[in-house]
DNA sequence: GAATAGCCCGTCTTACATCA
DNA sequence: CTGATGTAAGACGGGCTATT
């Protein structure tokens, strides 16, 4: 980016630019500490109609861009009055106001898809220890189901045992209370095990059948 | 169907800041 | 101080669409 050009060939520039641009001249001046303009380098596809392939960008002031700032928070869309307008009031050429809302429309697109990115990204992340965390949960669960299936298993055994051996024994599943609430850590599942009384043993061990 | 205008997208170019 | 590099912004060309 070398500026090889001197003052001479600047003035010769804008003197070509201003027969070409008649309307965009005022625009190309050096403006007091603004940098001078420069020659728009040839595009290597073939040229166009429009640029001729003289500069015609300058960076617009503070107020210049303030006021279209303003313009495109009121309303992103140009409407062809408000960028003549616009462009009269700035003192900028009303193709440059609709390249500026173009230029404004695409980089405001570009950014809303970067915070729609960044919002999906930080969702999608939630999701993923959620998964995780009730993944871990349901082994937990998973577990504790087997353990108490064993329980159930060995308690089973026992009473096989026992009323094969003594049917007058006075062992009965009622003085044990309530099914092993509590035992397995499973509480919170207390209502599971709320059936009517003497269903468990009047109807042969039934209720197991209930939560298998 | 041709001409025209406006928009979008991709790209080029420039201005400016930062860093080694 | 200077050259290299990155980034934001102004500008353009071409394709597409709606309107006249």
């Amino acid at each position: 980016m070398t500026n090889s050009m001197d003052h001479s060939q600047v003035e010769d520039e804008m003197v070509l630019i201003s027969r070409f641009y008649p309307g965009i001249y005022s625009q190309l001046v050096p403006q007091q500490g603004e940098a001078k303009p420069r020659r728009r380098k040839k595009k290597s596809k073939g040229e166009g109609s429009s640029g001729g392939g003289l500069l015609r960008k300058r960076k617009l002031s503070e107020e210049q861009a303030n006021q279209l700032e303003m313009s495109f928070g009121n309303e992103h869309k140009l409407e062809a009055e408000r960028k003549d307008k616009l462009a009269s009031e700035l003192g900028l050429d009303p193709r440059q106001v609709a390249v500026w809302f173009q230029n404004r429309r695409a980089r405001w697109r570009s950014k809303k898809m970067e915070e729609e990115y960044s919002k999906l990204k930080n969702e999608h992340e939630t999701t993923v220890v959620e998964k995780c965390r009730l993944e871990t949960e349901v082994l937990k669960l998973k577990e504790q189901l087997s353990d108490a299936e064993k329980e159930i298993q060995r308690m089973l055994e026992r009473c096989d045992g026992i009323s094969s051996n003594s049917p007058s024994s006075s062992f009965s599943m009622e003085a044990m209370g309530p099914p092993f609430v509590g035992e397995f850590g499973m509480e919170g599942f207390e209502n599971i095990f709320n059936v009517p009384e003497n269903n468990y043993i009047n109807h042969g061990m039934d209720w197991v059948d209930l939560y298998m």
